[in-house]
RNA sequence: GGCCCGUUCGUCUAGGGGUUAGGACAUCAGAUUUUCAUUCUGGUAACAGGGGUUCGAUUCCCCUACGGGCUACCA
């Protein structure tokens, strides 16, 4: 049996899209499973839309999320280099031998010959305004010259690209694992520039190209090339090398939340949640986009999201380590529509996964926020607070911004609560509690719980009517974890100090009863 | 415009010629709780439309509609 390779391609023009570590994670998945190899090769054939930083920036992305590369840029491999620009001699190599088996030609038109080219098509009504077999013989390129002239352009230096040569009829079949099968007509097909004029190759003749030389088995990629990928067959007969052809597989593209259209940094932006992994700032703009790292989202989250974008395993398990994920993935499971990206739900899957973590590391996260604000705490202190918040936070740092009350005595209240329940009863209450709370023996759960029954039932009231005013005098919000577990992490001096700070400064409405 | 791909609850999806069309997120209600959240229970909610094929179609075929992608010397 073949060996499995597969390959992740980005170009780096940018921050990496959340769209591209989905395809990453799905050839990773693959090639683990089948105990083959995931190859990183960076496609940066376009000088013109070269960003400095790029690169790095997606290794980086796919090593936070899990995304191991066994060979490629960064790691190197037997196939090296793994950076397309590195490997020019190869392009000019093959598309030379394009050019004697008769499967491609020079063409030297100019950008205004193109363009006054599909404009006398437009115009005469023609359903493909391009360079084609129809067409071909109207410009100027080595098939229209004579031979002498075209080697005589050539050895001037005159500006030429290399062109595939499409035949005219014909049709090209190609098997797709996600869309069956494809049939497109040759005379769909146009003859696509293979190396461009700076001598670069295009991406059409370089995936091809490279595919081949690194035994890639499985071309695992966006929906958006599924187009072309008639064309890469084509090549690949044009080559000779049909049967070292890989197999196809074209995932379905990311949608917008809502509306219409394949997911942007635009949505994310508007409907305020991340698109790149990582921070990112802009070199050209200086725009900074904040990433999913960033922003709070775990690695394994993400992933498990971004795992369920598309392919599902079929049964009603919902939470997948990587591990499980490489287990069960499998390419046949992939959908064939596009799939929304609901942050909602990417979020939920937050949730889930900080509840698997073991507390120290939850103290970590907590630890974190601190250390930014210089806040010194106990590690059981940590560690009681992780407890109680655990079930209640969606990131990371809603540790400590939904905890600030455990470290700092509140400055604003929920006056609403103020107004309806701080009365003379709640008044003597709070009075009665702080005598009460300066001499017990313990400051715990328990004796908390008896010591406010009893206080509350010495005045006649019930401890249900104090509750609400009690927890906006420790913590200044109505809501929060269990109140007896905040006031003993609280401790008793913090704690007398809060409600002192209420009797002096909590106003009874003029026309309480 | 042309070519290609697609279409099951609001969203991600399971299913597949005869099912009460299943799950998850979201949402709503109830229970629990000192509050909120969690948790638990329950509910609302879908096969784009039209033709075939068939005893029977959401499932197979065709058409239409809608959506998406591509249509560069960008990937």
């Amino acid at each position: 049996m073949k060996e499995i390779r597969v390959r992740f391609a980005p170009s780096p023009t940018g921050a990496l899209h959340i769209g591209g570590v989905r395809t990453a994670l799905y050839n990773y998945l693959f090639a683990r499973q089948q105990g083959g190899t995931m190859i990183l090769r960076i496609e940066d054939t376009d000088q013109n839309r070269y960003v400095p930083g790029a690169e790095e920036y997606i290794i980086e992305s796919l090593k936070w999320a899990g995304i191991g590369i066994d060979e490629g840029v960064g790691v190197g491999g037997p196939h090296a280099p793994y950076r397309q620009s590195e490997r020019k001699q190869f392009y000019r190599k093959y598309a030379d031998q394009l050019i004697s088996s008769g499967h491609a030609y020079y063409a030297f038109d100019t950008e205004a010959e193109l363009e006054a080219m599909r404009e006398r098509l437009k115009k005469a009504g023609v359903d493909h305004q391009q360079y084609s077999s129809f067409t071909r013989m109207t410009m100027r390129n080595s098939l229209t010259l004579p031979a002498a002239e075209t080697e005589n352009l050539i050895q001037s230096g005159a500006p030429y690209v290399i062109r595939l040569k499409v035949p005219e009829s014909g049709e090209i079949r190609l098997h797709d694992l996600i869309r069956g099968e494809v049939v497109v007509q040759m005379s769909e097909l146009d003859d696509k520039v293979l190396m461009k004029s700076d001598g670069m190759p295009t991406y059409h003749l370089a995936n091809v190209v490279d595919d081949y030389l690194m035994k890639i088995s499985h071309v695992i990629r966006g929906e958006e090339w599924l187009p072309s990928a008639p064309l890469h067959v084509l090549l690949y007969k044009s080559f000779g090398w049909e049967a070292d052809m890989p197999q196809f597989a074209h995932l379905p593209l990311l949608l917008k939340p809502d509306g219409n259209g394949k997911l942007s940094k635009r949505d994310a932006d508007r409907m305020g949640f991340p698109i790149f992994p990582l921070n990112w700032t802009d070199p050209n703009t200086g725009e900074k986009s904040v990433g999913f790292r960033e922003a709070g989202y775990l690695p394994e989250a993400l992933i498990n999201f971004l795992a369920f974008l598309g392919w599902n395993p079929g049964t009603e398990q919902e939470i997948f380590s990587m591990e499980e994920l490489i287990k069960t993935f499998s390419i046949e499971r992939i959908g064939k529509a596009g799939a929304r990206f609901d942050i909602q739900k990417a979020t939920w899957f937050n949730e889930q996964y900080i509840r698997l973590k073991p507390v120290e590391v939850l103290v970590k996260y907590l630890n974190e926020q601190l250390t930014k604000e210089g806040i010194a705490c106990s590690p059981e202190k940590a560690a009681k607070i992780v407890e109680v918040m655990r079930e209640r936070v969606s990131f990371p740092k809603d540790f400590f911004q939904q905890g600030r009350y455990f470290f700092q005595a509140p400055t604003a209240f929920d006056s609403a609560v103020i107004s309806k329940k701080w009365n003379t009863d709640a008044a003597k209450f709070f009075q009665a509690l702080v005598a009460a709370l300066q001499g017990t023996a313990r400051f715990d759960v328990e004796t908390l719980k008896v010591t406010i029954e009893n206080v509350a039932a010495g005045l006649g009231i019930k401890a249900g009517q104090v509750m609400q005013i009690l927890r906006v005098a420790i913590t200044g919000s109505s809501s929060g974890p269990d109140l007896m577990m905040t006031i003993e992490i609280i401790g008793r001096e913090e704690t007398l100090n809060r409600l002192g700070f209420a009797l002096s400064n909590f106003q009874i409405k003029a026309t309480a009863s």
